[in-house]
DNA sequence: CGCAAACTTGATGTTGCTCAAGCTAGGTGG
DNA sequence: CCACCTAGCTTGAGCAACATCAAGTTTGCG
């Protein structure tokens, strides 16, 4: 049953996905499956990278800190995506998992050799890196230019979309308020605050902290592109 | 927010450099010269994305838009940069000219060739694109985390270290009021109050609105980093 | 010389932060 | 089984940073 398990998630692999069997073969040849508990790290800001990882189960954040303790969370890892694609060797954010999470790592090292032996490994990458180069800048955006209740309803559709709910729909949050807030450029209480206000204005429902459901997805669109004429 | 320049010397491209010669002449094979105006556009946020550029001379100012017409600016690009790397064939920003800038353009599909024949290619524009990721990033904590005035410092410090300028330096500023507003997430009237207020303090001196002297890189160092204790 | 664009400076306003309670739910031990 | 404890969440009151609105100033250019 483990063995089953094991090749199963590999198959799964998004990595591994598009590139020829051998290549597949050669790319799990340097895979071990790594399991990580809510709230460890897996590297942090300024570490040696020696791995790359992609994340096969659960979800992870990463981050960036100033010397006083203020965080900017970058990016929240599900299933699929990698890390660890470090420019100059050193890492330069912090990866820890927010739920049970599952990974697979690949040694630097073998991980390099891959690239320069598997025919369309690097433009795979390349791929995948350009597609998160552009959702950092839509980040900025959202940083710089958005109000609030823009930003919190720019999360929700994302959330929503990373798990493929397209109608109204029953969102999972795994991330703490503090989390959103840091990912948002926001106070925990200004999150909270702003999830009420859209609950209050019928945009969302909240039955728990962690579930939310999406009840005017039309609307929260309109919200987080700015298009919304007043109120909030 | 971009990798440093290259240094472009015997090939004049730093794509180029680094490549084989074979490698290198296919790339020129398939390059031409562009020249554009200030304030002239090199495409927009939606158009399909048909050329790779380098920017050979000038510089550039990335920015994606709001559709009430707020502006985030993603970058500045000088020279030895690249664009147009869109992940799925469409702008995802728009390109336009600070200063006249020369660049060498490349059509697409001639180059997304050559991203399979020469060797050592795609690695390189990995490396390049993993850079911006990280330059991202950092522009992350920046919006996201710091306050104005370690907004402006961070700004001062990155078109110091872009121009080469690592003591107390002139500092040459194509780019309007507006423009690093909207690339640091606040008003001109802002970011010119901050500047007065550097200016007061003693970090900086201001001889023309366009050109900014460094008068104490380790106040202003510590700044940016939110080290500073109090003040401003 | 006059105009326009960019910049600076001042007065006022608003958004989101800070500080401060209370609330809720899940986990633990009696 | 229940009472307690704690971490996370919500809500409220006051405040500060930055935005907005409004003049003025400077500079480059026709």
């Amino acid at each position: 049953m483990q063995a089953q398990a094991f090749s199963t998630t590999t198959a799964e692999l998004a990595l591994a996905g598009g590139l020829s069997p051998q290549g597949a073969s050669h790319l799990m040849a340097i895979s071990t499956l790594q399991h990580k508990a809510p709230g460890e790290t897996l590297f942090a800001e300024g570490d040696e990278a020696d791995s790359v990882y992609e994340v096969v189960r659960g979800m992870l954040r990463l981050y960036k800190l100033l010397p006083d303790g203020r965080r900017q969370i970058t990016g929240f890892l599900a299933a699929g995506h990698f890390l660890g694609l470090a420019p100059e060797g050193v890492c330069v954010y912090t990866a820890e998992a927010i739920t049970e999470v599952t990974l697979c790592r690949y040694k630097r090292k073998a991980f390099d050799h891959l690239i320069d032996e598997v025919p369309g490994f690097a433009k795979r990458l390349l791929a995948v890196a350009s597609h998160e180069l552009s959702a950092a800048q839509s980040q900025m955006l959202l940083l710089g230019r958005k109000a609030a209740p823009e930003k919190v309803a720019s999360f929700l559709l994302m959330m929503a979309d990373q798990q493929g709910k397209d109608g109204e729909a029953m969102i999972d949050i795994p991330m703490t308020r503090s989390d959103i807030g840091d990912y948002l450029g926001l106070t925990i209480e200004t999150v909270s605050r702003t999830l009420t206000k859209l609950r209050q204005d019928g945009l969302i429902a909240l039955p728990t902290p962690d579930r939310i459901k999406i009840r005017d997805r039309d609307q929260l669109e309109e919200l987080a592109e700015g298009e919304a004429e007043a109120a909030l």
